[in-house]
RNA sequence: GCCGAAGUGGCGGAACAGGCAGACGCGCACGACUCAAAAUCGUGUACCCUCGGGUAUGUGGGUUCGAUUCCCACCUUCGGCACCA
């Protein structure tokens, strides 16, 4: 590119050296590490073992650059771990079931599996061009048999534990199609579906879920966990946990309907319930005068979202049922209304409604003049008065109207209405979660199917563990029919029952792609393995997961679904210990250059292959490590990625091009110094994600090593020490270079093999320091001293300086605050 | 609305435990090399300025000898949740 092509004559030229072509040396030593097995660690009880995880991909066709981005310093960090002498596992796979392979299906008529497949090689071979230290001899697929025989597997042992179970739950659903949607093909305000714009419904199917509820509490623990902050505080947030009480009301008819309040305090204040309009008592409880009514509202509802029920700034809706139910603890009779802000999916579906202390209840009792009782009285607050009050006031406050318990006060009111309800037996003091049973049924048919016979005789039968996997079969018309390919695949559907033998029929839904990546970790310990879903020895040797590193989007599914897959199989006595994963990092995301999200559409997409042949993979490597920091990300530079193709070319010329004379020794002790510096950061770096100052240190030293030789350092042994360390440091990031470089130097095969250098503390000593003087917290002055000068002496030096004494203006000192190794304060 | 993260030169970013703000890189300017360009190398580059200094880390307060860093309030951007009873 740069440089004039080399003659013949120049070539025996031993000064001259030849150019940095990173398209020659990476795929060879891309080939050559792959023959030597670099990066297949086998177990050693003699080393500590190291499994370092990056989220599996979704092969949706081709390598985006956030995978680069995420990819990149999880493999820098693994080296660096190898180099430290751990014994370090990094493996890779696919995330190959999902819906986006249906879609292309339809779209181009071609296998859902075949665009996998063909997807995989493709992604395979650029995965590689990346020069990851990557186990490929663990890759794993999760639509391939061999690995999801076990995801059904893991669904028997988790039935046979009673974690899976089967209820109604809704879906959308397309009446036209006659199909069910994913969340994904509900489109606009109307909610269409996208294939034929009519408006989805919500239908009742009968599905599979996992007990994660059962979970909840444990889930909320940490202990022992290195994650982010906020992935936890997330998490907790999604587990929603409240401290409340379950209260019983019940009808006139003497129908039990069971509420949840977070506010027991105010159950003399309830002056109406509240039924969501799925709620299996509605039909009961409606008086025939009012049954059309209810059943039009009901049916409305059908067509709407949860998020569009749940827009706060919607009017409130609902219908009387004509039914009464009676205050356990006043005796008072109310109505029971159907309303729509009422979620059958929190709580349980019913709700008591206190006017005067909730917001919500308060806008649907003015709307429809409901009464508002007034039971609470805060501290130093006119009493309210139910007739003035413009919005509910929800503080807490002493107890008023409230039969015995009038005049609690406010500390003590929740546990006093809790105990109460207990002692005359209407309710109890309970925790509620947000978190729902795991629904792991879909209507689809890419992905593992789940293991499950139904039988007229013997029922619900799962096919028996030594009858798995149930194939996927290949033959299916996955052409838009209207119906899961599954449906209507008649010899595959229809069977025998695994039980008596006699005809039954297959359930045709499969698993939630999230089943297949909560377990993919244990699979790559031994993907071949044929006992069970992992190899016990490997196993015990390589589990937890050390580090895991992925995007931020997985903070709240993913990442709890798996730590539930975890602890659900530890109970059934799979598994060992409470969490996989003991740290976790997560990296931000690369924008376009518009600083905008990459998108086809925007056309601001970076292509890594595009890249990898103009730069080179070290460079692109060297780039995304460097332009940002990891777990914030930012814009794409084209610009700015020059600056380390610079970078490395300089580094190649600084290493191989001789150069002559003698430096002076404070010369190379400087730069010895700055080697060992720059050692002990690169080293702080590492441990702690904060890739992009490596680079920087990197190219510091690179900055010192270059004035070093124009001072004549090159060639003494202090220059072949620091080229020496540099190459180990830069390996992680850039191991094309690195090796290459290190092969030319001399040095015996591979770099990545060997250890990572240790800082020689007293090389990396000042031998002077520089103490900066401020007067009044202003920098005024600087002083060049020993290290281990007293604060005595630093002071009388700071005293002497000229421009102090200038500052000072003769002003009386009132302090000196003397930080030693860093500053003098002078305080007038 | 609630929860979380972040706001530093023209740009990306640095500042490890409260102590020299702007490391490193991009861009830009000037110079060297060149017939010329590219590449490469060198120098400079926050702002204002009366050349002594002054002002600057989203805004306004506070704590401190000293605040980009800690506390309070507010503004903006991004992400998550969104009538959660």
């Amino acid at each position: 590119m740069s440089e004039q092509p080399k003659t013949g004559a120049d070539m025996i030229d031993p000064t001259s050296i030849p150019m940095y072509k990173p398209e020659e040396i990476e795929p060879k030593w891309q080939a050559r590490w792959e023959t030597d097995r670099l990066y297949q660690p086998d177990r050693d009880p003699e080393k500590t073992k190291f499994y370092a995880l990056t989220m599996l991909p979704y092969p949706s066709g081709d390598l985006h650059i956030g995978h680069w981005y995420a990819m990149t310093p999880s493999d820098a960090r693994a080296r660096f771990k190898r180099m430290q002498g751990y014994n370090v596992f990094f493996p890779i796979g696919f995330d190959a079931f999902g819906l986006p392979a249906e879609n292309a299906a339809i779209k181009h008529n071609i296998h859902p599996g075949k665009w996998t497949y063909a997807n995989i090689d493709r992604m395979r071979h650029q995965l590689k061009s990346m020069g990851n230290s990557f186990d490929w001899r663990s890759e794993i697929i999760s639509a391939d048999p061999k690995y999801y025989h076990w995801t059904q597997w893991f669904f028997n042992q988790f039935y046979k534990n009673n974690l899976a179970y089967q209820k109604f739950s809704p879906v959308d659903f397309c009446p036209s199609c006659n199909t069910t949607l994913a969340r994904e093909q509900v489109h606009g305000d109307d909610r269409h579906c996208e294939r034929c714009g009519t408006p989805v419904i919500r239908k009742d199917l009968k599905q599979w879920f996992f007990r994660t509820s059962n979970y909840a509490e444990e889930l909320l623990n940490y202990d022992g966990l290195d994650w982010p902050e906020f992935v936890k505080t997330l998490q907790r947030n999604w587990i929603g946990k409240s401290r409340g009480a379950s209260v019983i009301f019940k009808t006139e008819a003497g129908d039990p309907i069971e509420v949840f309040t977070t506010r027991p305090d105010t159950l003399w204040g309830v002056t109406y319930l509240a039924l969501s309009p799925e709620h299996p008592l509605v039909e009961k409880i409606t008086t025939p005068a009012q049954i059309d009514e209810v059943r039009q509202y009901q049916e409305q509802a059908r067509h709407q979202s949860d998020i569009q029920r749940e827009s706060v700034s919607r009017e409130k809706t609902g219908v009387f049922t004509g039914g009464y139910a009676v205050n356990p603890v006043s005796g008072e009779h109310i109505p029971i209304w159907v309303a729509d802000y009422v979620l059958m999916s929190y709580g349980t579906g019913a709700i008591m409604a206190v006017p005067a202390h909730d917001q919500r209840d308060f806008e649907f009792a003015r709307q429809f003049d409901l009464p508002i009782k007034v039971v609470i009285h805060s501290n130093g607050q006119e009493l309210l008065s139910p007739e003035e009050m413009t919005e509910a006031v929800e503080a807490h406050g002493s107890m008023i109207n409230s039969g015995r318990l009038t005049g609690t006060p406010e500390e003590e009111s929740f546990e006093a209405a809790s105990r109460y309800i207990e002692e005359i037996g209407v309710g109890k003091e309970s925790i509620n979660y947000r978190l729902h049973d795991w629904l792991i049924s879909r209507q689809r048919y890419w992905g593992a199917p789940i293991p499950i016979v139904y039988c007229q005789h013997c029922g619900v039968v799962p096919v028996p563990d030594d009858q798995l996997p149930v194939l996927l079969p290949d033959d299916v018309e996955w052409l838009p029919t209207g119906e899961s390919p599954l449906k209507l695949h008649l010899t595959w559907r229809f069977t025998t029952c695994p039980n008596c033998g006699e005809p039954a029929e297959r359930e045709t839904d499969t698993m939630d792609t999230f089943m297949d990546s909560s377990w993919y970790h244990l699979r790559y310990l031994s993907p071949d393995y044929a006992e069970g879903p992992f190899d016990p020895a490997q196993y015990n040797y390589w589990m937890p997961v050390d580090t895991y590193t992925g995007g931020s989007e997985h903070a709240i599914m993913h990442l709890i679904y798996t730590r539930f897959f975890h602890k659900a199989a530890r109970d059934c006595g799979i598994t060992k210990g409470d969490e996989p994963m003991l740290q976790l990092r997560n990296q931000g995301m690369v924008l376009g250059e518009d600083g905008e999200k990459m998108s086809k559409s925007r056309g601001n997409v970076v292509n890594p292959d595009d890249l990898v042949s103009r730069y080179g993979a070290d460079t692109v490597r060297a780039y995304l490590i460097f332009f940002s920091r990891w777990e914030m990300g930012g814009p794409w530079s084209s610009t700015g990625i020059e600056g380390n193709t610079r970078w490395l070319r300089r580094v190649w010329h600084m290493l191989l091009e001789p150069s002559f004379g003698e430096a002076d020794p404070e010369v190379l002790r400087a730069m010895r110094r700055k080697t060992h510096q720059t050692l002990r950061r690169i080293t702080y770096d590492f441990e702690n994600f904060e890739f992009n100052t490596i680079v920087s240190s990197l190219m510091e030293l690179l900055n010192e090593m270059g004035r070093a030789k124009n001072a004549g350092a090159f060639g003494s042994e202090e220059w072949n020490e620091a080229a020496d360390i540099y190459l180990r440091m830069l390996a992680p990031v850039c191991p094309h270079i690195a090796e290459e470089l290190w092969e030319r130097l001399g040095k015996p095969y591979s770099i990545h093999t060997q250890s990572w250098p240790r800082v020689d503390e007293e090389a990396a000593k000042e031998d002077m320091i520089t103490l900066i003087v401020q007067v009044n917290g202003k920098l005024r002055d600087r002083i060049v001293v020993e290290p281990g000068i007293s604060n005595e002496e630093a002071e009388k030096l700071a005293l002497a300086s000229e421009t102090v004494q200038q500052a000072l203006e003769g002003r009386p000192i009132r302090k000196v605050i003397v930080v030693p190794g860093r500053l003098v304060n002078i305080v007038v």
